[in-house]
DNA sequence: AAAAATATTGAACATCGTTCAAATTAAAGG
DNA sequence: CCTTTAATTTGAACGATGTTCAATATTTTT
């Protein structure tokens, strides 16, 4: 048996969720189970429900990791280099999209999992990491919007992001398979992105 | 025990498959259960094995049923009014697209569910369907193409279904609330269209 | 009528999330 | 240092799940 001076009570949290992380690396989001969690910390599995009140609330932390990774991935330098043009820079985004869903798959997968967090009305905190995703796109969208334009910018930058999600998702997920060759899909983002901006630079 | 002269092969499958189809309208998709199935159509859960290999099987069956609605909502006369602009019927394709998601949320869900047929290399005829989705899109987009660009005209089609898809799933599915006002959704597909197809335009 | 072929059954298996009384460990009080 | 109280950890147990397959029941063939 585990003795309870082993870790602090946040230790363990962490513990559970590093854990869980690295299960998910290896077995996917199939392979993370209690049981499993459990026998990976030396732990029972009534341990996990003693911190987190059911999977669901584990779940919702490790899908605020893999939002925290994406937002890094996103806020780069690489993607507002001043050398660049602002559409350049969103194309390089796009693609930093996609090769973050590939890396991180069943991370990123997990953050559109249906069974995941399905009638939870989700934490503040984690609306707040999404609500953050949207801010570097905007950030590029900025010189094309006069002040005024505002609630327009913040209304291109989500259609442009879900744009591009939605290709992403399809591409990845193989559910309803847009693309045959394998490297169309970041093709397809840059006409997105060429289209989409020319219709707003008109 | 149900007697095996009670439905031939054929029937009995398509019973399954309305029962099932009933099941999800009535308590989701995580409602549906062999177990369900069976007591509903008064035989054991065996059976269901010995019409389908697999539940993941009669998914797949359930989801070619969704793909061939979906086909009809799109490709309904509404969607190709010659009395209209090409653009306006699309926002009334994307329109529909977003009210059938809504109307038939769990099977739509179903399309989209990670754990249905994950591994799988889907049917060739399921492949099919979901070819043909892109049809009526790609009719309305004739307008803007001369024959030697036929090639990118399959590609403007696939990026904007894709892209509106994006915008549904996100908003749907609350995992990244893309928006907060209800029926600010169809105002995003609007804004999409305009400003991708004054892209394509220029 | 007997035998062969086919269809149906439902108990059994491994697994899942989850619960919670009991056991264990740490802290507090005397 | 011993006793009592509080907090933590446990793991068997519950009700589910998908799936299997020997046994049973039904139909067809001989």
């Amino acid at each position: 048996m585990a003795r309870r001076s082993d870790h602090t009570r946040e230790e363990l949290k962490d513990l559970i969720v590093n854990t869980s992380w690295e299960i998910i690396d290896e077995k996917g989001f199939e392979g993370l189970t209690a049981r499993n969690i459990a026998k990976e910390i030396g732990y029972a599995p009534g341990t996990i429900y003693n911190l987190f009140g059911s999977l669901d609330d584990l779940y919702l932390e490790l899908n605020g990791r893999t939002l925290d990774l994406l937002y890094d991935v996103l806020s780069a330098p690489a993607c507002a280099d001043p050398k660049k043009t602002p559409i350049q820079n969103m194309k390089t985004m796009a693609l930093h999209y996609m090769n973050f869903a590939q890396d991180h798959r069943p991370h990123w997968l997990m953050l559109f999992n249906l069974r995941v967090t399905q009638n939870r009305s989700d934490a503040q905190w984690y609306h707040e990491k999404v609500e953050k995703l949207f801010e570097p796109l905007s950030k590029l969208l900025e010189p094309f919007f006069d002040k005024a334009r505002n609630k327009e910018k913040q209304l291109a930058a989500r259609v442009l992001w879900s744009s591009v999600h939605g290709l992403c998702f399809l591409q990845e997920t193989g559910k309803i398979s847009v693309v045959s060759n394998d490297k169309a899909a970041s093709k397809m983002a840059d006409y997105l992105i060429d289209t989409f901006m020319a219709g707003i630079e008109k």
